[in-house]
DNA sequence: TTGTGTTTTATTGCCTCC
DNA sequence: GGAGGCAATAAAACACAA
């Protein structure tokens, strides 16, 4: 494995940089705003040396730290390994600017950056790079965030709009018991008062008792369909998670609302059902058929397809 | 003080582009 | 083939609760 890539210098050249870098400190009493090499120089903790890129003593950030036990320090640095050091707090400022301004580093940048700041242009690069590490982060971030917010809204249109065709549905099941219940009623009278003429066309305007048991049958399937119908709500909510990460994995928030298979089936069994309920009704009542399209539901256009809603 | 989690700096290996 | 970018990762520095 190669070794590390930053050249720190050796205990030479420190001991004559520490000396130097003393007078140099007096020189930089007063920082200057950031921006200006010498805020860079005379503050925080940064320990940069070494004659890379020839650059001038001067240029280099290691000065700070070395106010007192400067001799225990440097006994210390030398025994120990080559260690990370933090940028300074003016340093990481001055890059996060540069940074804004454009988050890609030519070399020519590269190297004006690593002058003004005293650093070797190998680590302004690793910083910019570690930066745009970061940026990528938080953009992932937010764009989860928008995303989720968007499920949500999305969601929330959902429940309205099953709570709506629930609604719905209660409405037509009302409206048909009170139909048939009417029919009845009028099947009764006629079987009452005109018994001779209902012998002769036993189907017309009277209700068969085979039809009204099939009609009780299929009523009781259609509130057993609602009840299932929330059923499935209720799973399709249940899987939220997994619906949630099937979005982020396809990119595409349609997918949590298309049936799966089991919906489409159960789909079809319902509609059967509804097409049996208005085969019959159309075939013992046919001006029962007519007056539900009254009601709203066109018969013809959609074949038995009042009942969708 | 110490254990632990987070952030920052730096390395490595792979990939792409010129 | 070299330079530079990126993802994954290591490890030091830092923050903070117990």
């Amino acid at each position: 494995m190669a070794g590390p890539e930053l050249f720190y210098g050796d205990a030479a050249g420190f001991n004559g940089i520490l000396l130097q870098n003393q007078r140099l400190m007096s020189s930089f009493a007063t920082k200057e705003a950031v921006g200006s090499p010498a805020s860079f120089l005379a503050s925080g903790s940064m320990v940069s040396f070494g004659g890379v890129n020839g650059g001038n003593i001067s240029d280099r950030s290691f000065f700070q730290s070395v106010e007192e036990n400067e001799t225990d320090e440097l006994e210390e640095y030398l025994h120990q390994p080559e260690k990370k050091r933090r940028l300074t707090a003016d340093q990481v400022q001055f890059l996060e600017k540069s940074f804004e301004v454009e988050n890609k580093l030519e070399p020519e940048r590269k190297d004006q950056l690593a002058k003004e700041l005293g650093l070797q242009p190998r680590q302004i690069a690793i910083w910019f790079q570690n930066r745009r590490a970061r940026w990528r982060t938080k953009q992932l971030e937010n764009d989860y965030e928008a995303l989720r917010n968007k499920y949500d809204n999305l969601k929330a249109d959902y429940i309205n709009l099953v709570k709506e065709k629930d609604d719905l549905r209660a409405q037509v099941i009302q409206f048909t018991d009170m139909l048939l219940h009417k029919e009845k009623e009028k099947g009764e009278l006629a079987t009452s008062d005109i018994k001779e003429l209902s012998d002769a066309s036993p189907k017309e305007n009277m209700i068969d008792p085979v039809l009204e048991d099939e009609m009780s049958t299929l009523s009781a399937i259609a509130l057993k369909q609602h009840k299932d119908l929330n059923s499935v709500k209720s799973d399709v909510f249940d899987s939220e998670n997994l619906v949630q990460s099937s979005i982020l994995d396809q990119g595409d928030s349609s997918y949590a609302f298309e049936p799966d298979q089991s919906d489409l089936s159960q789909d079809e069994e319902e509609n059967l059902s509804k097409n049996l309920v208005a085969k019959v009704v159309h075939d013992h009542y046919p001006m029962t058929s007519s007056n539900l399209s009254c009601f709203g539901y066109p018969v013809e256009d959609q074949g038995f397809g009042f009942w969708s809603f």
